[in-house]
DNA sequence: CTTATTCCTATTAAATTAATAGGATTTAAT
DNA sequence: ATTAAATCCTATTAATTTAATAGGAATAAG
C-alpha cells in the first residue's frame, strides 16, 4: 500500500518547479541538487510528467522544465496518476481500465477497494500545486525556496 | 499504490473462513482450492494472521485454522493491517512507527499523505467480516458457500 | 563552435513479492 | 501402534517491479 519513489520525487519535483516559476526553465540538475534525487531517475519521471501534459521541456543551453499549467490548476492527484498509473488498491477496481476477473460475479470484497480507491481520490484531487506552495511559504517565508519538502 | 496479494489473498481466505466458520477447522486445501490460492502460499499468510490474533490453528488430522473471534469482531482494517504492515502510504507517515525524515521540517507533502493514510484506514476499519459475510449471502442464499469473493 | 541542456534507449542493480520444496511435528482415526 | 491428514518451519527460487546508471544523440544559446 506504498507509493513508489515515482510519485513521491515525482511531486517533489513538481512542487519544486512550482517555487521556482519565475526563474526560467528549470535544470532538472538543480532540482536533483535541491531534492537529493538523481538526475537520470529524475529524467524518466518527467517522460510520463510531459505526456500528461504537466510540465513542458525546453531544450538546449539555458534550457530546462516548465510547468505547463498554472500551479493552482495542478492537483496532487494529477501528478501522481501520471507517475503511478490510475489509482487502484486492486487492478480490479482500477479508475481506467478495470482489469475483468472471473470472480467478479457476487464479489464482495469489491466494494471494499472501491471505497478505499474513492476515498484515495478524493484526497489526492482535493490539493493543488498551489495549495502547496502556500503551505510552504508559511514555513520559509515569501521569496525563499523551499528545498525540503 | 497497490495492495499486494498477501493483503487480497489473505481477505479472502478469513472471509472463507468466516462463511465456513461452523464446519470446524477448515483446511488450508479446501481454502486454497475452493479460492484457487496456492496452499503453501496460504500457509505463510497465516503465521501473520495468527500472530495478530485473528485466527487459531488446530494441528494434525481433522485440524485447520478457524477464527479466533466473531466476524463481527474482525475488521478488514486488521486483516490487512496483519498482512500488509501498518498503513503508510509513504514511509514518514506510517501508522507504527513513522520513518524519520530529514526533511520532516516544513514538509509540505506530508499533510497528503497524512491525509490519505487516514481515509484508507477509516474505510478499511468499516468494514467488519460480517459485513462481507452478510454482503455474500446476497448473492449465494443463506447456507451456500461463497467461492468467489 | 562550444557548452549546456533535454532526449532516448539500454542495461544493471536492488528490493520486494510470489511461489515452491522438503521435511518435521502433531493428532484423529483405525 | 500405525497411518494418514494436517499444521509447522525453514530455505530456496522465480518473477516482477523499482531504482539507478550509462552513453550518446539532438538541440539551441552564446
Amino acid at each position: 500500500m506504498k507509493l513508489s519513489t515515482k510519485g513521491r520525487y515525482g511531486l517533489r519535483a513538481v512542487l519544486d518547479m512550482a517555487l521556482n516559476k519565475n526563474e526560467g526553465p528549470i535544470t532538472l540538475n538543480s532540482i536533483a541538487e535541491r531534492q537529493g534525487i538523481s538526475e537520470g531517475y529524475l529524467e524518466q519521471l518527467m517522460v510520463p510528467l510531459k505526456r500528461a501534459g504537466l510540465v513542458k521541456s525546453v531544450r538546449g543551453a539555458q534550457g530546462g522544465y516548465i510547468l505547463a499549467k498554472d500551479p493552482k490548476n495542478i492537483t496532487v492527484g494529477e501528478v501522481i496518476r501520471a507517475l503511478e498509473g490510475p489509482i487502484a488498491p486492486v487492478a480490479c477496481v482500477s479508475e481506467d481500465y478495470p482489469e475483468e476477473c472471473e470472480r467478479a460475479e457476487g464479489c464482495v470484497t469489491r466494494m471494499v477497494w472501491e471505497k478505499v480507491r474513492d476515498s484515495i481520490a478524493e484526497v489526492l484531487d482535493s490539493f493543488t500545486l498551489e495549495d502547496l506552495v502556500q503551505e510552504s511559504r508559511k514555513y520559509t517565508g515569501q521569496n525563499s525556496y523551499m528545498y525540503y519538502i
